[in-house]
RNA sequence: GGAGAGAUGGCAGAGUGGUUGAAUGCGGCGGUCUCGAAAACCGUUGUUCGCUUUAUAGUGAACCGGGGGUUCGAAUCCCCCUCUCUCCGCCA
């Protein structure tokens, strides 16, 4: 979330940077600062009255020493008055503590300057496009045809054990996937972050940590029972270790990688868009996050693009780089960029990675914050990126490498998988 | 699941109603000493919110797992919750 005294003092510009977001709600910006200056007060009544209790609660003592019970008496009488005005005040600074962060809590994150305008995923801009799309044998087909040919993934087995969105990876496609995620997390290793395992289920506060709660509830599986929360993605565990933390300036930055499945709702989805691997409830994933000094977020952006790029590159896969415009970004992120590779058959570009600066908005909500070298403590920046995501390149791997014959496995992947060929 | 014990500052650990934000030790930071270092000695050491002509300052308030209560006054008494540990049971 935002910092109120930012708010304050940069109101015109934060309406109009929000605009890009396409979020026009100037109405509750205002109810903040009201709700906000209303706090203040309460607070400083409060105070007063306490600080008044707290001397007469003094001299009783001193008093009560002395023997002077009379006197005590009249001032404990007036304590008693003091008090119920402090449990009224009390009770409306809590009440106005709750609306206001109710309101703050829905204002989304400032765009960087650097974002285009937009409302959809039409107007993202190209930034980048590199490799070369392959000439598919006349006769391909898309992955899931591939799939089924080589007995690779089942998904109406899955279907009768969980659901649709649920598949079994069998033979080759099953270690296909653990060769990807352990190249993944070698590659992430190599580049300086550390792996963690985190867990697959996480409690109401973290949710809302990285901004899952209050809004997009409906994303996630929950299990009732135990109010927890099925991952949507590493980033929501792996964030949320540094949730209350305060780091040493020295510390940073902090360089974190995980591979988890991931757990997503994503109802209402229908069609080609969703067939075969290109939408799924649970899949796998390595993320990589970075809690970093304000002053670098943007040139670890830079690093993780870089990153992620480089995967791509030794998968030999063609892919783009789109810059994401105001309506297509997420509510938590200040500047974010996908990755799309080409699946060759489909003829499609599919999304496999969402690289993300959040400045400080995840770091406010979770106080995430750091001591710099002065003393001085002050809230850090997150950022996140997929490392990859699995299904999707699976799915371009498939159709792009597809022979008459065969598939071929690029040359990276090879000593991950122990074979050369899927035939 | 049953029984018991506990939760205090970065860590360890005192504190059972009245200048206790909290003894003491360790760690951290600064200094003295030293060519330098170690040792020793001295000093210092949390977070949040408010106010003060925004001040690496002053001042008020809050915080001893979380929430509520008793009291003029609570880390200290009472209630509820959460978590941790030990033993038993179960289990990978």
């Amino acid at each position: 979330m935002l910092l109120i005294p930012f708010i304050r003092a940069n109101k015109t510009e934060v309406i109009a940077r929000l605009a890009i977001k396409n979020f026009h709600n100037t109405e509750l910006i205002d109810q903040v600062l009201q709700l906000d200056d209303l706090r203040k007060n309460l607070q400083q009544e409060l105070d007063e009255l306490l600080a008044e209790a707290n001397s007469i609660a003094k001299q009783i003592g001193l008093l009560f020493k002395e023997g002077k019970t009379e006197a005590a008496a009249v001032l404990k009488a007036r304590n008693s008055q003091i008090k119920e005005k402090t449990k009224e005040l009390n009770q409306k600074l809590a009440e106005t503590k709750d609306q206001l962060n109710e309101k703050l809590v829905e204002i989304p994150n400032l765009p960087h300057e650097s974002v285009p305008p937009g409302k959809q995923a039409s107007d993202n801009i190209t930034v980048h496009e590199e490799g070369i799309i392959p000439k598919l044998p006349e006769n391909a087909v898309p992955h899931w045809d591939l799939i089924s040919k080589y007995d690779l993934i089942d998904f109406e087995l899955g279907n009768k054990v969980t659901g649709a969105g649920f598949p079994f990876y069998k033979g080759k496609g099953a270690r296909l996937q653990r060769a990807l995620i352990n190249f993944f997390l070698d590659e992430a290793i190599k580049a300086g972050y550390q792996e963690v395992q985190p867990p697959l289920m996480v409690n109401e506060a973290s949710a809302f940590g990285t901004g899952q709660l209050p809004d997009k509830e409906g994303q996630m599986y929950t299990i009732g029972a135990d109010k927890l929360y099925m991952i949507p993605t590493a980033e929501v565990p792996v964030t949320n270790i540094f949730r209350d933390v305060i780091l040493q300036e020295k510390e940073l930055p902090v360089k974190t990688t995980a591979y988890s499945s991931c757990f997503r709702r994503e109802a209402g989805s229908w069609g080609k868009h969703v067939r075969g691997l290109n939408r799924l409830h649970q899949f796998d994933k390595v993320e990589i996050v970075e809690v970093v000094h304000p002053e670098t977020s943007y040139q670890t952006l830079e690093a993780m693009k870089a990153h992620v790029a480089g995967l791509l590159q030794k998968l030999e896969l063609p892919f783009r780089i789109l810059r994401l415009c105001g309506g297509d970004m997420s509510f938590t992120s200040a500047l974010t960029f996908d990755f799309e590779v080409y699946s060759a058959a489909q003829e499609m570009w599919l999304e496999v990675s969402s690289v993300s600066n959040f400045e400080s908005f995840q770091a406010n909500r979770m106080k995430l914050r750091f001591k710099d070298n002065n003393g001085q403590i002050n809230l850090a920046h997150t950022l996140n990126g997929s490392a990859l995501a699995l299904p999707r390149i699976v799915a371009a791997l498939l159709e792009n490498n597809q022979t008459d014959d065969g598939i071929n496995i690029p040359k990276a992947l090879q000593p991950y998988t122990g074979f050369e060929r899927i035939d």
